[in-house]
DNA sequence: ATCAATTGCAACTTATGGTTGCAATGAATT
DNA sequence: AATTCATTGCAACCATAAGTTGCAATTGAT
């Protein structure tokens, strides 16, 4: 039998641009669950009540979609404050790194950045989607902080950032923990005043 | 066709122990290159020269190669050493950290971990292994530091080792750059004496 | 009301993981 | 040396899921 006519319209389609839109939400939403190897089309489809004969359509393959769903995603970044003291700049850009690295398209990113390593295609654009929102707030930052004379010169800004962004990383993803407030102004401390006994204390 | 007689033997059948070392062997190389869900033990089978029939009679499925194959690898984890000095032990551990990371066991465990929160089994056994590794040798450490005074009393231990570990893991598989000497010592020197400028420099 | 574009649908193809029955192998035992 | 028997190899098969195709149905625009 082929095509019945369909006995009362429930919900009008979704179609054009809404379409689109939603596609690339539920596959961003199932990258974060599932990461990018488990994720499948016909299950993106059935989730978001959609033809998976649609999206074929649209997109040649998982990698694409997978590319636009985390390009739309990567739209929406923030971007960390200036509060005036180092130690402030460094909390607020250690809490957008948390905040992005528990985000739907910074779980994504990282899993695909630590787990598909072996496709070129999307690891690349996860590389620069990572790359990008960690290059451009923190350059100001210790642009700022270089300024003022507070931070050592001997000591490379990116290594800061990365050992702060690393310390999340292994929070988030290997300890599977939140990362709290706490967590991260400890982090700072530690980043910033060392855990030697050689120093003054951290407190303002 | 069935069972025509070979002409000539070439290399004797691998059986027995070696049979079973040699899969796991290649499952492990497998695993830390294509990670778990890309493993497939048609592959294994291929690569090991073996036939995958063998390797279902072995093992009821891939969680369980798997298990096995990061549970022989664990047996020949390092242990750090004492130098003495609390830096001297912390780039030591900090070493044996990255070369668990860049190791074969190390690579895929860590993969598990970030990739395949999804599986309980793998990933508890994943993290039981990561967190003997890491649980280990570091108490000594932090001890040994405690007892001779040199050791901030409000940072936590594993804070330290944590950032330590997540600087390492967040270079060599974000950044994919190789946790250099230069690089471990840069992370602990940072760890230890801070980034700000009140505080002597970190050469010993 | 008609038309064109878009989506839905169902059937098909293909690839791959996993299973099964039987032949071949090889090491121990006699 | 011959026999035995657990282990491995092999080929054919089954099941599942990804991806494709042709056509009907829907929807918004003219």
């Amino acid at each position: 039998m082929k095509g019945l006519p369909r006995h009362k319209n429930e919900t009008p389609q979704v179609r054009g641009e809404a379409f689109t839109q939603l596609v690339l939400e539920v596959t961003l939403a199932q990258l974060a669950e599932v990461g990018y190897e488990r994720l499948s089309i016909p299950a993106v489809a059935a989730l978001a009540g959609v033809n998976k004969t649609s999206i074929y359509r649209r997109w040649p393959g998982k990698a694409d979609l997978v590319r636009d769903s985390l390009g739309a995603a990567m739209s929406h970044a923030e971007q960390p404050a200036d509060t005036g003291d180092l130690r402030g700049d460094l909390v607020g850009l250690a809490q957008s790194v948390a905040s992005f690295t528990q985000s739907h398209a910074g779980t994504s990113i990282i899993r695909i950045l630590l787990a598909e390593g072996g496709n070129p295609t999307v690891s690349k654009l996860a590389q620069s989607a990572y790359g990008d929102t960690s290059r451009h707030g923190p350059l100001e930052v210790f642009k700022r902080a270089a300024a003022r004379a507070c931070l050592r010169s001997d000591v490379d800004p990116s290594l800061i950032l990365f050992t702060i962004a690393g310390a999340v990383v292994h929070r988030v993803f290997i300890e599977r923990r939140i990362a709290t407030q706490e967590f991260i102004e400890q982090v700072v401390d530690l980043v910033l005043f060392g855990a030697s006994f050689e120093k003054q204390t951290a407190e303002p």
